[in-house]
DNA sequence: TGCTATTGCGCAATAA
DNA sequence: CTTATTGCGCAATAGC
């Protein structure tokens, strides 16, 4: 699961701030996106961080950084690269596959249900019809008992 | 249902071409969005008409429209403005109530499928229950005609 | 490490 | 007019 409630603000913060820790390279020719640019939030939530912020505690001893480099800096691969390009559309067609996948799925269990609560019907059907008949049954046996409580004597183990 | 494969086509043409029917007054602080901006696709689709098309052989006799304003000319409301971003945070925010209903919705039916399922099971096990009591009252019947056939019937009180 | 798969979000078209 | 739905692309991130 991935909260984008936050990391659209973090995002949204980042974009107001060209230049930081990765994308944006200063190309004058495609501002693509920008993702809401509302009335300027001027609130950087510095109280969010990132998972640079939950490893902070960790401990670093087994891990020995080579440079250690302070905010990472992602190899600034910033939009309108040709590899850039090439990477949103590969996640376009995932994306598009992973919610054709969730669509038949949706569509599966709302078949599967809507046939199981029939065959749940013809169930309770049966179960009726069985009753039913077993109640007859049940009377006849108990009819001959009283007429003839010697002689109906193979009723065994008929109370089941 | 809306295709936006198709209205994207449309939607991205007329993002390279600014200050068209709608939208993208030159305002240059905040160029949003504009959808893909992938290598422009100089293919403006003349044979892509909205509605306008359609109606184009309709009767407006009974309409007697007052102004009769050309392409409609939706009020160029073009970002940035107050009112665009107003209804955007509306639209916002019926998305994401939407979407949570439909998530809700996807929940509710998997649960039931589940509970359905689990029910079905039950309903089966009580069949073969009863089925097999049948049989044994059947068995015992069946032994009472073959020891003593005269006296057995009489019971069901069927007989006048 | 790098890939695809998922997911929440906002946008725009359009359905209701 | 309004709100509700829907397909899409983006970015974060889960997961392998």
């Amino acid at each position: 699961m991935s909260d984008s409630r936050v990391s659209s603000v973090i995002q949204e913060w980042v974009s107001s701030y060209p230049g930081q820790t990765h994308s944006q390279t200063l190309n004058p020719v495609a501002p693509h996106h920008q993702p809401t640019s509302r009335p300027p939030t001027a609130t950087p939530p510095s109280f969010l961080l990132t998972r640079a912020h939950l490893c902070s505690r960790q401990d670093f001893s087994s891990f020995l950084l080579p440079t250690l480099r302070a905010p990472v800096t992602k190899r600034s691969i910033s939009k309108d690269s040709a590899e850039y390009r090439l990477r949103r559309e590969k996640n376009n067609i995932a994306v598009r596959k992973s919610r054709d996948k969730a669509r038949r799925r949706i569509l599966l269990t709302q078949q599967r249900a809507q046939q199981l609560q029939e065959e749940n019907q013809k169930l309770q059907m049966r179960i009726g019809q069985l009753t039913q008949e077993l109640d007859t049954l049940k009377h006849i046996l108990s009819q001959q008992h009283l007429q003839g409580p010697d002689e109906g004597p193979a009723a065994a183990g008929a109370a089941i």
